[in-house]
RNA sequence: GCCCCUAUCGUCUAGUGGACCAGGACGCGGCCCUUUCAAGGCCAAAACUGGGGUUCGAAUCCCCAUAGGGGCACCA
């Protein structure tokens, strides 16, 4: 296959969601794939949406899942600029060839009539269109009027029969009947063109070869293609990628119908603990199939099974059970060191902080017990926290005295004080012994133990965290349990 | 209201006319392992939306119905 240049192109009006990740990871995919190139270009026409912020949150949520692009905003390229705000002359001149070619008209409707007219047809209960006023003006008349000062916008005479067929490579031929079409409007009375006529002579350009897009622009493929037509071009091969759906399967994905602990947005699942590998994951898996058994696939495993005959065309329920399942296999891939590395902004976020020795010695211990990174600080916070305060009532033994359960205690911290090497081998067996002797069940001794040394009732194997604790730790926090479970 | 798209276990999907009494994964249930919690191993339940065609043969092709989704701006 020959090289693809593919772009995503989002416009800069709100946060970086999985829906336009998804996107942009296939296009990744594909250029990796070809030794393409995958370029980043921004949708800014519509000056009045753009949001502050948006473009770098935009960008930092492509990097943390990277997916880097080869030409884009910040570092230019070729085709420079890559906002369409700053390209407004190019599209000006496309839309005069349209104008000057017959393809296109000038229209002096206010917006103020059209909304009237739009509303009138809804009334009756017909499609909402333009009615075509201005297309039965004359050029001649048209020039005088945009001469004299009047404000217009162009828009693309459309034919009046037939039917137009388009070519989706995952859906097959799209046939729309040309009566449903709309005489659209190309370039907007300020004179900066409407996404429809900029995205195609961008695409055109910059030698865009593949366009995978989100379904939203079906409805509009067919005009995108007759511009194309208009002008003569080669047309890319068009990909519309499904949607993503509620959970619950009740329309498009929103921020709502998730809980606190799941996002939508991807610098909140970085937030939150997922890693960027597990998401690459799951979002690739929702929409395309990799005719891999396994389902846990890095980047370049996935570029180089990626294939765009294996798209599903079907809208998929977002699934975060999934997201949850791929990030624990993830997280128990990582390298000690890489996983240590990434779970201390999180201790650091909870007020803690790690020393690296022992962040390192805690972290296998809690890599088989976490599903997001953020669980670290829940299971393996008490190593890092100089006191613990456990419960009173996960000190006692069910079904003995308060004294018995100190006396155990107290056993136990006598038992270890004399045990010789502070290693969690060797901390167990008497450990053990000493339950059978006080006639308990390792299971609850241990638990007792447990909350004393660790102040929780869930946590990585108790002699494994005694030794990480320390001798002098461990035997002050069993103190200060008999001490909590009553007076002597 | 109009246009377009889609339809396999609860969910994500495999399946591209015979290799399918439909395979995998998540979730759910059970068992094993086990000091808690996990992880891990094993087992089980669970689907071709309905109806018509085409064909020797249909989950796969066609039509209709139904359901779901997307769109119908001087937004993208």
């Amino acid at each position: 296959m020959k090289p693809a240049r593919v772009r995503f192109a989002p416009s800069p009006t709100g946060r970086l969601h999985i829906g336009g990740a998804r996107t942009a990871l296939y296009n990744v995919l594909l250029a990796k794939q070809t030794g393409g190139q995958f370029i980043l270009r921004i949708e800014d026409t519509d000056t009045k949406r753009t949001v502050a912020g948006a473009l770098e949150e935009l960008q930092a949520g492509l990097r943390w899942l990277g997916l880097d692009w080869q030409e884009g905003p910040d570092i230019g390229g070729p085709h420079a600029p890559y906002t369409q705000q700053a390209r407004k002359a190019l599209y000006q001149r496309y839309a005069e060839e349209l104008l000057a070619r017959g393809h296109a008209y000038r229209c002096f409707c206010t917006a103020e009539r059209l909304q009237q007219v739009r509303e009138a047809q809804q009334k009756a209960k017909q499609s909402p269109r333009y009615d075509g006023t201005c297309r039965a003006l004359s050029p001649v008349e048209a020039e005088r009027r945009a001469a004299a000062g009047e404000p217009f916008t162009i828009r693309f005479k459309l034919p009046k029969d037939g039917a137009t067929t388009a070519h989706d490579h995952v859906r097959g031929d799209i046939t729309v009947d040309n009566t449903t079409l709309d005489d659209f409007i190309l370039v907007k009375s300020d004179g900066l063109a409407l996404y429809h006529l900029a995205a195609m002579v961008d695409d055109h350009e910059m030698g865009i070869s593949h366009v995978l897009r989100g379904t939203e622009w079906l409805g509009t493929f067919p005009l995108h293609v007759l511009i194309i037509r208009a002008f003569g071009w080669e047309e890319p091969v068009w990909c519309h990628l499904s949607v993503f759906l509620k959970p619950s399967g009740k329309g498009k994905m929103s921020k709502r119908d998730v809980t606190s602990e799941q996002s939508i947005y991807v610098a909140e699942l970085e937030e939150l603990g997922y890693l960027s590998e597990a998401v690459n994951s799951w979002m690739a898996l929702m929409g395309a199939s990799f005719g891999a058994e396994e389902e846990l696939l890095s980047l370049d495993e996935m570029a180089a099974r990626f294939d765009l005959g294996n798209l599903n065309p079907s809208a998929a329920r977002v699934n975060f059970e999934k997201l949850d399942d791929f990030n624990g296999k993830w997280i128990r891939r990582l390298a000690v060191d890489d996983l240590a590395g990434r779970v201390r902004p999180f201790f650091e976020k909870a007020g803690l902080h790690p020393d690296p020795d022992t962040l390192r010695r805690v972290t296998p211990l809690f890599q088989p017990r976490i599903v997001t990174l953020d669980d670290a600080v829940e299971m393996a916070g008490f190593f890092f926290r100089p006191a613990v305060s456990p419960r009173p009532e996960d000190l006692l033994i069910k079904g003995q005295t308060p004294e018995q359960s100190r006396a155990a205690l107290q056993a136990a911290r006598t038992g270890l004080a004399a045990v010789p090497e502070w290693q969690h081998a060797a901390l167990e067996a008497p450990m053990r012994a000493l339950a059978e002797s006080l006639g308990l069940k390792a299971g609850q001794f241990f638990g007792v133990l447990r909350a004393a040394v660790t102040g929780q009732s869930v946590s990585p194997p108790l002699f494994e965290c005694m030794e990480v604790v320390g001798r002098e730790t461990t035997l002050a926090r069993l103190a200060q349990a008999e001490a909590l479970v009553g007076p002597a």
